[in-house]
RNA sequence: GCAAGUGUGGCGGAACUGGUAGACGCAUCAGACUCAAAAUCUGACGGUUAAUAGCCUUGUGGGUUCGAUUCCCAUCACUUGCACCA
């Protein structure tokens, strides 16, 4: 048994005193800008998915140093947020100390785990220095119009006394807390992020992002090109405006459907004859979140607004109007037309409040369903036998521009960015409420503006932020006027800090601005990202936004960050259900490094499935890892003194190189270290190997394990560092075999295999097949109405 | 509801652009070593079977093909994300 502790213990206080992994700063060589997800340092420590997310950068870093590149792969911590405030409160500690102090232990635990962070560029959302350029960054956004502020019914915790973005109250429940979300009117602070919808859907073309994480962004930006479209009311001035995205089925309207809230309800009262019924109606809507709108999917609720018709403008048919809650007044125009036949939402609709249905589409069953496929079109007048539905659309939209009727029009699904939060522990957000002024930003050269030293940072009764009820803070000049005016309280999200990190990095202690452009011209774009598929749609589109904007405003030299970004699969708990503190299948990183070591931890990690997909943890499946580790370590006695590679050894090895190289790249780490497992099994079959054959060996695992590859490197062959050595390279010509085992097959069933070498040709393939036994057996007397030969694979012949 | 993903032995998982399904590892069984156990080493190991012959087998049902885990259609289950998105 080697003696792990020693060794690790060892080379992770080598690293530490040479600084084996400080980023090089030779701007003449190529770089490698590798990124992992900065963790939430939370009291628990590290959990076990941090070493999964984290580990697969870790080998590619430790990869790309031994190929020659300067290598930034950094490593911070992401600290504002409710669970350090709230651990705060309840422990009466100050979060700054709670902070620090989490900070301290995950620092240590990384370095026990050997990853080959620079840790001097380590960087700290909460320490003053860095939200300086946070503030500075909403400021600018501030100055070009991308942060405003708005009354709104927003989505509101009761619990935390915090009001959420949609994104944060997922299920109609508090993200943080799991209570109830109301809908309150609040004033609320927005970041503008549909203004750079439209780049960030381009932006995703010129990236390399897995296929999977691409769609998702664009599912979440949800571009839909359609058309406004006007709707007379009957006997007003008024009109409705829809937008839709299928106007070809325009004459298929038979109703529409108003928001609650929208306007129109005011603007016709006197002509409504039903109004209590609709302003009851309306309440009822208010005391339901967004998502609880949108869930009761089965049963639609809804009231026909009576003593008002709307005019359908291609065929002038009067159709009845509805409000019902399931039409949002935030996305579109608030208001929708609805064509039963050919949507299923409308069709339920209709049949529950006996709306007419008719068919402008052909080729469904519209007595059953909706049809929402393509087909003839009918009943549509000018459309009337156009059978393709992007046609149809086109010639619509036009006839509805040239009868200024309506007008094309392109909608995002994805809204603006709700970004103020009424707590202690975040940003504050640098703007200074002036009567005269209206809202002011602080002086740049004021910054940072500090979060203000107090005992107690609980939150007050009303729902304000803690800042709220400090007088000192609170109560200030009008950096514009002069006069006395006071400070916004509220603080920004989570989301806020880690939308720049990234950038931090690459000059994290710059006083003068948040990094200098000549190192960020060397280093970005980030060429490898990598972190969970939970953050796909938020972090990344968020931090993306960011950088687009600081693209725009000439602060960063690229307009997007991320070369290439990938995704890690959830490690689950031995039960395969996700690990949770209250399901108590956690398991401890640090327990399974005191039981087998850090390399046989990293290793295992990697081994047990494939990266990308979700895998359970299997007590069992890390003694394979351990004893692979195991077997590598005890190879010390069977060196032999020859020069070069084993002759026997040479093609398996050469194919290993090759094998594990490209496996490394594609974050195939399970079959790398499999072909590595088969490399030793060859080994071991011989009397003795070379220093040559053990060294590519170490090498090739370094990555993954590079305490005890690092330790026999030394020890053993009294070689310099792994990590100074260059990384192999292989002979192609030596990774065929000689000889290949040939498939022969009678009416594609396997019927024998055939030993052959290489390249044998293909009839004397087809004639030692028909050779074999077996093969004899089936063809025998029948007729041989095909020979498929294919070399160096198969050979199948077809008989009748 | 929409979108994406996944489905292979007792278990985790392999399988290149369609070409010997089950690599590698775990578990299990047998043997060696040992007074014994553990560790280690050797062998067997999808099902059925006396068989190194055959038949069946990659969620299910079809299709394309000489040949399908792989491509196409349908369907079921699970996971994730978004959502009455017009």
């Amino acid at each position: 048994m080697y003696d792990f502790k020693r060794i690790e213990k060892k080379w992770q206080n080598i690293w530490e005193k040479n600084k084996t992994f400080k980023t090089g700063t030779d701007k003449s060589k190529k770089k490698f800008y590798g990124l992992v997800e900065f963790p939430y340092p939370s009291g628990a420590g590290m959990h076990i998915g941090h070493v999964k997310a984290y580990s697969g950068l870790e080998v590619i870093s430790r990869k790309r140093r031994m190929e020659g590149y300067n290598v930034l792969f950094p490593i911070g911590f992401d600290a504002f947020g409710l669970p350090t405030e709230n651990y705060a409160i309840k422990t009466k500690t100050h979060p700054r100390k709670v902070t620090d102090k989490n900070i301290e232990v995950f620092t240590k635990q990384l370095k026990q785990i050997g990853f080959s962070f620079d840790y001097d560029r380590c960087v700290d959302t909460t320490d003053e220095k860095y939200y300086k350029w946070t503030q500075w960054i909403f400021l600018k956004m501030f100055d070009n119009g991308l942060a405003f502020r708005d009354k709104t019914l927003v989505n509101y915790c009761p619990s935390c006394r915090v009001v959420l973005s949609n994104e944060d109250s997922q299920g109609g429940k508090c993200d943080i807390c799991h209570s109830q979300v109301i809908q309150k009117e609040k004033d609320v602070w927005y970041l503008r992020i549909t203004e750079y919808a439209d780049k960030l859907l381009e932006g995703l073309k010129e990236v390399d992002y897995l296929p999977n994480i691409k769609t998702q962004q664009e599912n979440w930006i949800g571009k839909s090109t359609g058309a406004f479209v006007n709707f007379k009311i009957k006997d007003t001035k008024e009109s409705l405006k829809v937008y839709t995205t299928r106007p070809d089925t325009l004459y298929g309207a038979t109703f529409m459907v108003i928001a609650p809230e929208h306007p129109l309800v005011e603007t016709l009262k006197d002509k409504i004859t039903n109004y209590d019924e609709i302003i009851n109606y309306k309440e009822e809507a208010k005391k339901k979140t967004e998502f609880e709108r949108v869930e009761l999917q089965k049963d639609k609720t809804g009231v026909e607004i009576k003593g008002i018709k709307a005019i359908d403008p291609v065929n002038d048919k009067e159709i009845p109007v509805f409000v019902a809650d399931y039409v949002m007044m935030g996305y579109g125009t608030g208001a929708i037309m609805a064509v039963p036949a050919h949507d299923q939402r409308d069709y339920d609709f209709a049949k529950k409040f006996g709306v007419d249905i008719i068919e402008v589409i052909k080729g469904g069953d519209i007595s059953k369903e909706a049809y929402t496929g393509d087909g003839e079109m009918i009943n549509s007048g000018e459309l009337n036998g156009i059978t393709n539905k992007k046609e149809a659309i086109l010639k619509m939209i036009e006839f509805l521009q040239k009868n200024k009727i309506g007008e094309k029009a392109i909608q995002f699904k994805m809204k603006d960015w709700a970004f103020n939060r009424q707590r202690y522990w975040g940003e504050p957000i640098p703007i200074v409420h002036c009567d005269h002024c209206g809202d002011v930003g602080v002086p740049y050269e004021e910054l940072p503006l500090r979060l203000p030293k107090v005992e107690n940072f609980e939150v007050g009764t009303d729902g304000e932020s803690p800042l709220a009820k400090m007088s000192d803070f609170v109560n200030c000049k009008c950096p514009k006027c002069g006069r006395d005016a006071k400070r916004e309280t509220d603080t920004m999200p989570q989301w806020a800090g880690s939308s720049w990190y990234f950038l931090r990095y690459i000059d994290p202690h710059n006083d003068n601005e948040l990094a200098s452009m000549e190192e960020l011209k060397y280093w970005l774009p980030v060429d490898w990202y990598n972190g969970g598929m939970e953050h796909v749609t938020r972090h990344v589109i968020y931090s993306r936004f960011w950088h687009h904007f600081l693209y725009d405003i000439g602060v960063v030299p690229v307009s997007e960050p991320y070369a290439k970004r990938t995704a890690q699969g959830l490690v689950l708990g031995p039960d395969g259900d996700k690990m949770s503190k209250s399901k108590g299948n956690v398991i401890d990183p640090l327990d399974v490094v005191n039981e087998y070591g850090a390399d046989t931890l990293r290793a295992y990690i990697l081994f047990m499935g494939e990266y990308s997909l979700e895998c359970p943890w299997n007590e069992n499946g890390i003694k394979g890892v351990s004893r692979f580790l195991e077997r590598i370590y005890n190879y010390k006695d069977k060196l032999n003194d020859k020069k070069g590679y084993s002759e026997k050894l040479e093609s398996i090895i050469n194919k290993t190189i090759k094998k594990v190289s490209n496996d490394y790249e594609n974050m195939k780490f399970n079959t790398a270290i499999s072909a590595l497992m088969i490399m030793l099994n060859e080994y071991d079959k011989q009397d003795s190997i070379t220093h040559e054959d053990y060294k590519i060996l170490l090498t090739l695992l370094n990555p993954i394990a590079p305490h005890i590859t690092e330790e026999l490197n030394e020890t053993v062959l009294h070689n310099k560092e792994i990590s100074t050595f260059s990384w192999p390279t292989y002979d192609e010509s030596k990774c065929v075999d000689e000889n290949v085992q040939i498939a022969c097959s009678v009416n594609g069933k396997l019927r024998a295999t055939i030993d052959v070498s290489v390249n044998t040709s293909k009839e004397e393939l087809l004639s030692l097949a028909k050779e074999q036994e077996n093969v004899k057996r089936f063809i025998e007397g029948k007729e041989i109405v095909k020979e498929i030969v294919v070399p160096n694979k198969i050979v199948n012949i077809v008989v009748k």
